[in-house]
DNA sequence: TATATTTGTAAAGCGAGCTTTACTTTTCAA
DNA sequence: TTGAAAAGTAAAGCTCGCTTTACAAATATA
């Protein structure tokens, strides 16, 4: 699984620390979705897509052959 | 938040089994999540949905107070 | 170039998501 | 009404998602 978080957060012109912010985690939250070391919970990429304006199959992207 | 597994299930007239082996959890995970006793993962929550034809969104309900 | 801002790394700790095994209760068709 | 299938409970164990704290590197702007 990838997601879209950098890119769109970027084109918004916020700082990871004001994404943070606005979906209530921490910085560490961010950059390690961003970098790709975890995924987001249910809830988190529910409330980050809803932040973007976009449903969670936009901002997080499932591989096809993806398994678990 | 909520979800709607368990009526869409029964609507297809699937056991608990079936749906399990479905998108590769056990039975346990099922019940718990039909049960409300935890929420899915970001790629369980997808496999199901995807498993209904359906977006996450459409089988998870977020209330709107949800915080966190 | 100096300074501030932003991004990144590291590591310990905690609860949530999921598994495994085993047993009990409910439902439903013969 | 018995028996099988489906649904549920329990509990221990493991990994992942997220936090906290602290420090380092990169980027940008004066």
């Amino acid at each position: 699984m990838t997601n879209r978080i950098a890119q769109l957060r970027k084109e918004r012109g916020l700082s990871q620390a004001e994404l943070a912010e606005a979906v209530d985690v921490t910085r560490q939250t961010i950059i390690s979705l961003e970098n790709g070391r975890y995924n987001a919970s249910l809830l988190l990429a529910h409330k980050i897509a809803r932040y973007f304006g976009m449903t969670i199959e936009e901002v997080f992207l499932f591989d096809e052959e993806e398994s678990k």
